[in-house]
DNA sequence: ACCTGAACACCGTTCAAGT
DNA sequence: ACCTGAACACCGTTCAAGT
């Protein structure tokens, strides 16, 4: 006999995504998230395929969250300006959201992986902004050079690696200075 | 009746850091551990505290590796030479060893971390070479900015994040060079 | 002194049975 | 149609018992 669905898929993922913040990936077991919607372990394989798409569904929802989080940075008349809010919008996500972040550029199962469509499109901000900023065979290139600094700030910072003392705000705004004018054509 | 030990720590630590690269931190049991060197899974406990404690020791094993290979980059007596040797050994070691490589950046309970100390003197020829390159009060902003990226570079190609095709070398040999004139001095 | 099996409290996942 | 308890094969960890 029919009967209801007693959750559903959003509510599985917007309950997974505040565990995995709250307690981390290794404690995001289908069973809390199960109990965290009010059903038994068995009833998500109803939703999600297993844990691992599970995780992947979370990804999805964070990184585009960080895409628009971006995009919304990019939103002035001035490229450069536009460059420095996506770095600060950047790391304002990896800080709000220290677990989804690191899930994001984790090395993971390829099933476990954000979808490559959204992960395109949560980037193209930056490949927008550095079109108007570099020499056309060069926008990759400073887009990863750019990117990799500003990801590797972020896990840095996340990781505690910044262990000699001294002023972290005051590393990255130098590193985003002398980043901009070394990456950007004149 | 005293019985003569039938492991011993390093046999756990290189045991378990093989079985760390070819399997992973997930499959890196005690169990399994406990197998590869002739064992069963509780006398682990009497040489670690627990699989935290392992943990940190094959973290502390690979951030000396790491630190080694910097030190051997960094000794020419050109310091622009050997920024950029380290540069290029710390993305070997990453390619080389990339669960290890991964472990060391990752976020984990304070009690799985590396020791301090080893993790500041694998930075030692980093910051001793930059201290050649900077102005001093700008030494430590300097080598953040440089190990940001390099870090940030080796997490996302290990990721498998750059999904946006081009040549990742020749993405590496640019942010490389445009770095370097960056952050040094004239 | 060291190692072990058994036990405990957890996992992810499958599946027959219940409604 | 959906949810469940029971089951299976795993975990990490503790501990009394064996040698």
């Amino acid at each position: 006999m029919p009967t209801p669905p007693r959750t559903s898929l959003e509510a599985i993922v917007s309950a997974g995504r505040r565990l995995l913040e709250s307690e981390g990936l290794e404690s995001l077991s289908m069973q809390r998230v199960a109990v965290a919607v009010g059903v038994r372990a068995p009833s998500l394989y109803k939703h999600v395929r297993d844990r691992g798409d599970l995780i992947r569904l979370i990804g999805n929802d964070a990184i585009q969250e960080l895409g628009r989080s971006l995009d919304a940075a990019a939103s002035s008349r001035d490229p450069r300006r536009d460059l420095r809010a996506m770095a600060v919008a950047h790391r304002a996500f990896a800080g709000a959201y220290p677990q989804a972040y690191r899930l994001l550029f984790a090395r993971l199962p390829e099933s476990w992986q954000v979808d490559a469509s959204l992960a395109e499109r949560a980037s193209e901000p930056i490949i927008r902004t550095l079109e108007k900023l570099t020499a056309g065979e060069q926008t990759l290139e400073a887009a990863r050079t750019v990117v990799a600094w500003a990801h590797g700030f972020a896990a840095m910072e996340l990781a505690g690696a910044f262990r000699l003392g001294g002023d972290v705000d005051r590393a990255f705004a130098f590193g985003l200075d002398r980043l901009l004018s070394a990456v950007v054509s004149d």
